[in-house]
DNA sequence: GGTCACCACTCATACGATTGACCATCGTAT
DNA sequence: ATACGATGGTCAATCGTATGAGTGGTGACC
């Protein structure tokens, strides 16, 4: 900035005024010229690292997502990259979860993102030096600020679809329940099962991870159940592309056998032998919604639980269909 | 660090050249001690920003990920990630490609990591005020560092397994050719070919993109070749998986009348029906490699084209059998 | 003709660390 | 007694930007 300021002949202080278009600055037009192009000729890019010093905000934000390999996030991260690109922040996202990477991550954001949809221990928000943090696809204890889509209207929508095709027995694999996400996305289906006058056994609900793994081991388990249940709602779409290969692995087959349906409409799901019918839910929005009261809480608002109540979007392929019988 | 060096009753130099261990510094154990107890007791966490200023090292290095969907970059992203870290630095991501947010990464970092798998433009290295910059999983013009596996390999061993079984008439879904990962690959499947006596058809090798969509069109088209291939050998694991979905489309089955398979051992491939067969490439490792290199040319070294030749692994599952005749 | 309000800028300090240069004290060898 | 090299620190400048507080000049107004 010196250089400019010299080139063009004015002090760094008008440099400094005229980039941040300081509005009680007052400057003649052939002036502002003459730095813009010094600016231009010089290619000049103020220092980040000077201006934080000095404003004390980076103008970044940051999103932790243990496991990049959950294409779910991906969603979530446009979404929010794409609010925070607007409000002139960048998102930066850290791939790890180790508590040492946070804290060398909290110093370079103004906020912090947590995107943990796993029964991994809570992050600790609102620690005293820390910048503001919310959860994200997850709510914490007490009114931790957090921000959540409609998990159970989402599952209940995917059960009533069940149900509309005449199901009666429909099982549940359900995520982690010491996980909020997964407890109501649970209440969906029991929702649905109860507003259909029919009661949940506990036999057809069963306690899962969320990936495909444990969507087939918990699957296994279901339909050695008797009577079997015709059809599955898994909490989300990995567990039910590992229900189906547990589905074929006893040897029955989807949706002749047994339905099943998952709740997130990831990219693979209409490509999946047979293609799987999925629940769509606002996942871009609710990143951006997260960015939001981020934004809002850097500004010093409370912030609190936030529930993005976009409606979920019913996706019907082909891995349902009637039961058996009918 | 001022209010630690009053409370240690100390100079701030001091505190720092003992925080930053340094060596030429000799120190009374009890003042050292009281200087750490004043560290703790205070909760002092250095400022990344003044540190970043003085120093002009930002401590850490950016990665930009155009397409976070694709979770073979989570893999390249955990290896670069611990590699990082290792050496003291956070790596940070950036999901989007747009110029702009590369410019504001570029100052936040000390260096940066391109992975960008598609034909869009080469992102300019070498630019004069921005930190060294090299590409992963791709090469670009002339000799801009970059780091790859060996492609060229991997797809030989898919063709070469394909062979085994006794296929003849195999086809290739290649990616797109205006990139080099691509043309590595083709080159591949050409080699295993003509390795083992058999000339390589050009009807039966078809352009395609990197994703399930390609795949799915590109094998639309070879299944209706007459004679048709009785195997595919895709370019990476979407196309696999695009592949599969197509050759059901079309009323045959996967493998007894078409064998698939596909590059980089994705998460979803033991769940797909049939279980895709697959090659393992050294992706992390990778990631791994483009970090030591990107470190290297941050201390100065010049940086070439590098490529880790961990041999390639196939996984063998169920989307591959003998051709139909045998 | 004096005062006052702008206008168009400049001055100087601060943000929080790092680091080369310098300094006081002390034990020891000559 | 003096010089000398360690030992155990301190001083002060600096990194690049932001910003509250001036400051000289000009025109308007009474």
């Amino acid at each position: 900035m010196k250089d400019v300021a010299a080139e063009a002949g004015v002090d760094t202080s008008l440099v400094s005024r005229l980039l941040n278009a300081d509005q009680t600055l007052s400057v003649r037009p052939e002036t502002e010229e003459r730095v813009m192009a010094a600016v231009r000729r010089l290619a000049y890019r103020p220092n980040t690292a000077a201006r934080t010093l000095k404003t004390a905000r980076t103008m970044a934000l940051g999103m932790v997502i243990p496991d990049l390999s959950n294409v779910i996030y991906a969603e979530i991260a446009r979404g929010a990259g794409d609010r925070a690109a607007a409000a002139g922040y960048v998102l930066l996202i850290s791939g790890a979860a180790a508590e040492v990477r946070t804290e060398i991550l909290e110093d370079r954001v103004d906020g912090l993102l947590y995107a943990v949809a796993t029964a991994q221990s809570v992050p600790d928000l609102d620690v005293p030096g820390a910048p503001p943090a919310i959860l994200i696809n997850r709510r914490g204890p007490a009114s931790s600020p957090s921000v959540v889509v409609d998990d159970r209207a989402g599952v209940a929508l995917a059960t009533r679809y069940l149900l509309s095709l005449e199901h009666r027995r429909i099982a549940h694999v359900a995520g982690p329940q010491d996980v909020d996400t997964a407890r109501r996305r649970r209440r969906g289906y029991v929702d649905a099962m109860t507003a259909a006058g029919l009661d949940v056994p506990a036999e057809l609900t069963v306690e899962s991870t969320f990936d495909e793994e444990g969507g087939a081991a918990s699957t296994a388990a279901l339909l050695r159940v008797t009577p079997r249940p015709t059809a599955i709602v898994a909490a989300n779409s990995n567990a039910a592309v590992g229900a189906m290969a547990a589905v074929r692995e006893a040897g029955l087959s989807v949706p002749q056998d047994v339905s099943v349906v998952g709740l997130h409409d990831i990219p693979h799901a209409s490509y999946l032998n047979p293609a799987l019918t999925t629940v769509r839910m606002p996942l871009a929005e609710m990143g951006g919604r997260a960015v939001d009261l981020l934004l809002g809480m850097i500004a010093g608002d409370p912030g609190g639980a936030v529930m993005v109540t976009t409606p979920p979007e019913l996706i019907v392929r082909a891995s349902c269909g009637p039961p058996a019988g009918r």
